[in-house]
DNA sequence: TATGGTATCATTGTATACAATAATACCATA
DNA sequence: TATGGTATTATTGTATACAATGATACCATA
């Protein structure tokens, strides 16, 4: 069956051009970089302490991912997201964490489902400490395991970029102790069904699942969030 | 609203490295290319009369479209397709080109319905002709037009690459006679759906039509299609 | 002053040179 | 012969040099 090294991250973190990558990318999606501002090659490669060369594979591979756009011979500029970007990833990825769902009922070992019982648990001892940081990860835990589980390398990609896109937005909705339980109840619904190896459910619960965490960041006002980035 | 300007390609065709990006992911897509051949620079740079720059950064967004896989300090490896990756993204696009549909249907302009239809129009007439180039092509616009009258960004980007990916089998399936007519008919079902402004209804026919896609394939037996590459 | 053209500069595109790392071959030794 | 270590080679990673392209400023002319 091949392929079942579904890696953490394609880029690797100790070439200086994965470095490059990363960098840049956070600070795209962190919003240190304004919509549309020029990225020049001279001057990120003298910030860094590097080359033009690991700086132009960068640019290059980020232009791929969508968040800067090349302009042949006159320079990269960045894309960044709008917030009708992060309603159409989130309205996309509900379909995708659905399928996964569905997949992974089929998939997952008992040793999984262990771990994302385990997660669930710890999720609310931290949930009541207030400690916002430890919730994230697990929450970023629980959705790895579950997109592994699927066992499709194609949705796991998919998924997993998608993850790391709305970083910025998940930090903040992780933040409202109400919206943490909720999650919380509907994670463990899921693993439930995944127990019960129903394949509907399942789906149609992560599905409903990333819709609410969308009416939930509707609610805090989605355009706020990313606005704090324009300044 | 920002980005309408939604292009074919991110990667330009006139630089070397776009030329480069393009020709190995064709060689790749085309079975060229066995599945873990080593992609050595020196040697693609040489073939195509380029230095070792325009190769490398080819070969790092292959890595990241995830047909290549870039071992660091070692080489690039060729990811290929496997039959279970093409039943994947299949099911995927089923869920994203019904979401489309549905996009569409709020946004779709009359001017774009009417180029559908006549699409529709031309098939059928190339198709009794059996003029199976043009049928592929009319195919490709079909669906690029549903894509960018989705008015998403983001949708528009991932099932044009999955378009792009899939090319090898659809050049095969829309060979079959019987196949190419009853995909017209759903397209045109489609466009009906469209012009009755009925979401529900496109969705659910554009999700169908690529579960049929699937099921064609499956019967022509999609081991065999993919087998050719590896002699 | 407004316009058009040219020279200059800034920036990207590509090629090459050098450094670092991994693979291989070869030899010495048991 | 089998093994372990070292020298050599091949290949990638990074930096720099040069070429091509686009932007800008300046001047001449109407």
């Amino acid at each position: 069956m091949g392929n079942n090294e579904l890696q953490d991250e394609v880029t690797d973190k100790y070439s200086l051009r994965g470095r490059v990558f990363n960098r840049i990318r956070e600070d795209i999606l962190e919003g240190k970089f304004k919509q549309n501002e020029e990225l020049k090659e001279t001057i990120i490669a003298v910030e860094l302490g590097v080359s033009r060369t690991p700086v132009r594979e960068a640019l290059r591979q980020l232009e791929l991912e969508g968040l800067v756009n090349i302009v042949p011979n006159k320079g990269a500029y960045v894309t960044g997201i709008t917030a009708q970007d992060i309603k159409d990833i989130y309205s996309i990825r509900s379909l995708l964490e659905g399928l996964g769902a569905r997949w992974a009922t089929a998939n997952i070992t008992t040793e999984q489902i262990e771990e994302l019982e385990e997660i669930t648990y710890l999720t609310e001892f931290h949930a009541q400490k207030k400690h916002y940081e430890q919730v994230l990860e697990l929450d970023n835990k629980f959705h790895e395991i579950l997109y592994r589980a699927s066992k499709s390398k194609q949705l796991y990609h998919m998924l997993s970029d998608f993850h790391h896109y709305v970083q910025r937005v998940r930090k903040i909705t992780l933040s409202s102790d109400t919206r943490i339980v909720k999650t919380n109840e509907e994670h463990k619904k899921i693993v439930e069904a995944l127990k019960e190896k129903d394949a509907d459910k399942a789906e149609a619960l992560a599905n409903e699942h990333i819709m609410n965490t969308v009416k939930n960041i509707s609610d805090c006002g989605l355009e706020n969030i990313l606005k704090q980035a324009d300044e």
